[in-house]
RNA sequence: GCCGGGAUGGCGGAAUCGGCAGACGCACCGGACUCAAAAUCCGGCGCCCGCAAGGGCAUGGGGGUUCGACUCCCCCUCCCGGCACCA
């Protein structure tokens, strides 16, 4: 028997494969069932790292686990190849980022070829190519033509570093997600998706996803609907009508003030009628100054009156208006009535600006009296104050006022959303330029289909400058317009990348395809995706796009579901010492020495054990060393029994139902993704296997119990496994065709049991009984044990609870 | 504040239906082999009392349901993640 020695035996088994076309999905009809197993692409901002290792070995064992079961599996690879990182390292290193990203590619590619994933290489795509983002671009004129895809005049956040836009999404505590500075407002024209039309369809869809909680209410925050009523305001001095939205319109009663976001469009004409011009301008010009960070970060309840009053149509009552900067234009209507008894900011803006607060929602039993409120009263009561509603409990009263409300023709029921457009335009020349063409004559123009791509240009200056890199290169801006032939100028801005994130899932079914994005009856056969996989940064923005994406598509006839991903798995992150793996730690552990160093199988393994797979793996909790060891074993032992010279003897039986209970148990851990749990009864049947070798068993039984071994394996570690199968068991195929084991439900169950003898509860004595011992026979086995007896002591036995052949329960009282 | 998820030995974790808590591995301790070491193999290993037999305690804390609770219900503490001036 030769050393285990992955080092030689991995290359080896990755290059057969490669040559046998193993990976390759099926197009044609086989009868097979069909998988389509799916993880996230990657970005190749450099090599792969320990996070790339733990989930690609996920996804690669449940690829290679459907596989064996008999499925015609599609697992491919592409990479998300556009973006802001390789154009800010080509900037650096002043090369283009395609070469750069070109060679990131290869270097991931080698990586995990050298990891052993059995992917669809004939499939693989690259977003950055020409093929690909034509595709993009198509996909883009689609949402257009139908009214989708728009563009106006928007503050926009504004990165002062990167030179960029960035989607809202992209802001995380008022500062850029990807350098940190924080972010302005900036009025540009941009495009955007109108993918608040499909809010309720994003929330309501969600019932049919088998997500894990955590994304989908990431997401269902996200969209963030909440119901109410709007409820319209007139000012009196100028008969203006105001909408704000209200969540409860119950409290109308109680609005003792009105209050304007700053950015309000009617805010000028008010305050010139309110001769407060000269104070409102001093606040807006301070706000357009202040960082959006700053404004979210100060809670101030500053404000200034207008001068005009709102007249509350519920009472005809008329209350001071104002402008502060606590209204957002960018939620609801930008305008909001104040009840400062029962709405904390509104509270705590009275209290600022001496006004009166009016308790409309008293609780049973206290008296709750605005001079001594410390805090709002949010909770349940019951209405006062309100005219014809006065004695209603609140909050179930929300819905008769609402209805109230619409029978006055003062307001109606209404839905408010957090979620807002998707702004896909990008100020950078790495991305699919967007497909439109504005003429002098004719206006804005798509490009024609045929037309397409629109190639990015390989000469482009990619300093940025507040503009896309693009509108510098002459030669692409300007064209001819496709309408009326005269000059015209090419849009400048590039797609954010999410677009090409957003439907390449659909690309793999027929990625050479150079007639049209995908093939229909390619996609009708693969899609959706059954399982896909993926970190959990992505719970919100890549999901949703994709998902709105899709709901696009089916809309206009092109898809024919309206969820991409019914299964989606997270897998945890890898880390140190409970802290981010980064460069700038210096704790960086890069996979390909260590699969140098120790083998594909052994990391993999390694990455498995360590966790559940949706845990943190703590890289130093783990033991490398550990699972090598415990590979040789394996190879040691099946070699053993593939010699078969052993006699019959007493350690047969036992080693027939330890490999029976060890499949069935390894199936089902294998199906809910338990794989440190499989992982762990694999080597309880290594050590099975081991001993009944060494304490003689039937050759065939030892033989039948390693090729199980092997096979269970088979996904996890699937170099070693292949040596095994082919080369020491002698087999003429892969291991992958080697179908995965059926159990004899019979031999799982053991014939003889351990009965628990309990005297109250506790644990008295053990007792091996047959496994058809029945309720009277594990009663007087029970009775007659010794030590129970003892426990009993004199109390006498009032009841005995049996539950053959587990378990008898004495319960006992005093005599 | 709101929403979601957690808490089990020194460590990672197991316990699919309410029925032996701690599988499997790591670390540690002891032993075999060896001139020695490595590798390999064997044994021990929740805490406390006890020479032992044995007993007690124990799944974040408190209560409840049950013959029986890591598991179900209520309350609390702490940790992780998300959202957060969203009207």
């Amino acid at each position: 028997m030769d050393r285990y020695n992955p080092e030689e035996i991995e290359p080896k088994w990755e290059a057969i494969w490669e040559k046998e076309g193993l990976f390759r999905a099926v197009e044609e009809d086989d009868g097979r069932p069909r998988f389509y197993k799916l993880h996230m692409f990657p970005y190749p901002s450099g090599d792969l790292h320990m996070g790339h290792a733990e989930a690609f070995a996920i996804s690669d064992i449940i690829a290679r686990y459907r596989w064996m079961q008999g499925m015609n599996v599609l697992h491919p690879i592409g990479w998300d190849a556009f973006g802001l990182p390789a154009e800010n390292a080509a900037i650096k290193r002043g090369l283009h980022p395609r070469p750069w990203t070109d060679r990131n590619i290869a270097e991931q590619e080698r990586t995990f070829r050298r990891y052993g994933m059995a992917f669809d290489w004939s499939r693989k795509l690259s977003t950055a190519d020409p093929d690909y983002y034509r595709w993009t671009q198509w996909l883009f004129l689609q949402l257009h033509a139908n009214g989708l895809a728009y563009r106006k005049l928007a503050p926009a956040n504004w990165c002062p570093k990167d030179q960029t836009v960035l989607a809202n999404e992209q802001v995380v505590q008022g500062r850029c997600e990807r350098c940190g500075t924080p972010v302005v407002r900036r009025d540009l024209t941009q495009w955007f998706f109108k993918i608040t039309d499909y809010a309720d369809r994003l929330l309501d869809d969600m019932a049919q996803l088998d997500w894990s909680d955590r994304v989908l209410t990431q997401q269902r925050n996200w969209i963030g609907r909440s119901y109410g009523a709007e409820v319209t305001f007139e000012i009196e001095e100028t008969g203006d009508r105001i909408p704000v939205f209200t969540t409860r319109p119950d409290t109308l009663w109680g609005v003792t003030f009105f209050v304007f976001a700053p950015e309000h469009p009617l805010l000028a004409s008010l305050a010139e009628a309110g001769g407060t011009s000269a104070a409102v301008r001093d606040i807006q010009d301070r706000l357009q100054r202040t960082h959006v960070s700053e404004r979210e970060e100060t809670l101030s309840r500053e404000g200034v009156p207008l001068g005009v009053h709102a007249v509350n149509p519920v009472s005809g009552e008329r209350v001071p208006c104002f402008v502060a900067p606590y209204v957002l234009m960018e939620y609801g209507t930008g305008a909001v009535m104040g009840v400062p008894a029962h709405d904390q900011r509104d509270f705590e803006f009275a209290r600022e600006h001496g006004l009166e607060v009016r308790v409309v929602i008293q609780p049973q039993g206290v008296q709750v009296d605005p001079d001594d409120m410390s805090e709002a009263f949010a909770h349940e009561g019951v209405m006062v104050n309100s005219g014809p509603f006065d004695g209603t409990p609140s909050p179930a009263s929300i819905q008769a006022v609402t209805e109230w409300l619409e029978r006055e023709g003062i307001g109606r029921a209404a839905t408010s959303y957090r979620l807002r457009d998707w702004l896909v335009s990008r100020q950078r020349a790495w991305g699919p330029p967007i497909p439109i063409i504005y003429c002098p004559t004719c206006g804005e123009v798509p490009v024609p289909e045929a037309d397409l791509p629109v190639v990015l240009p390989d000469d482009v200056d990619f300093s940025p400058q507040g503009e896309s890199p693009l509108a510098r290169n002459e030669a692409f801006v300007n064209v001819t317009c496709p309408s009326c032939g005269g000059p015209a100028k090419r849009e400048t801005d590039t797609l954010d990348t999410f677009v090409d994130s957003s439907w390449y899932f659909l690309r793999y079914t027929s990625a050479q395809d150079d007639e049209e994005p995908w093939s229909p009856e390619a996609v009708r056969r693969w899609l959706p995706v059954d399982m896909y996989s993926g970190g959990i940064e992505h719970a919100i923005l890549h999901l949703l796009y994709a998902r709105f994406i899709v709901k696009v598509l089916f809309d206009l006839g092109h898809l024919e579901f309206i969820e991409p991903f019914h299964k989606l798995l997270n897998q945890g992150m890898v880390i140190y010492r409970g802290a981010a793996l980064s460069k700038s730690k210096g704790n960086v552990v890069e996979p390909l020495p260590l699969i140098e160093t120790w083998g594909a199988d052994t990391i993999r393994l390694t990455m498995m054990f360590a966790a559940p797979v949706e845990d943190d793996v703590d890289w130093a909790t783990v033991s490398v060393a550990g699972m090598h060891k415990w590979l040789g074993r394996v190879w040691r032992a099946v070699h053993t029994a593939a010699k078969g010279a052993n006699a019959d003897g007493s350690a047969t039986e036992r080693l027939g139902r330890a490999a029976h209970r060890a499949t069935k148990a390894v199936t089902s851990d294998y199906e809910r993704f338990g794989f440190n749990v499989a992982i762990s009864k694999m080597m309880v049947l290594t050590n099975e296997l081991q001993r009944a070798i060494e304490g003689g068993a039937a050759a065939d039984v030892v033989r039948d119990a390693a090729e199980r071994l092997v096979v269970l394996l088979a996904p996890i570690a699937p170099h070693i496994t292949e040596e095994l199968w082919r080369e020491t068991l002698g087999h003429a195929e892969s291991v992958l065709h080697a179908g995965w084991p059926s159990w004899d439900e019979a031999l799982t169950r053991e014939d003889e049991v351990t009965l628990i003898v309990q005297v109250d509860g506790r644990v008295r004595d053990r007792i091996t009984v047959r496994a058809s011992a029945g309720e009277e026979e594990c009663r007087t086995v029970a009775l007659a044990s010794e030590r129970a007896r003892a426990a009993v002591g004199d109390r006498v036995v009032a009841e005995t609870i049996v539950r053959p052949p587990k378990l008898v329960n004495l319960v006992t009282r005093s005599a």
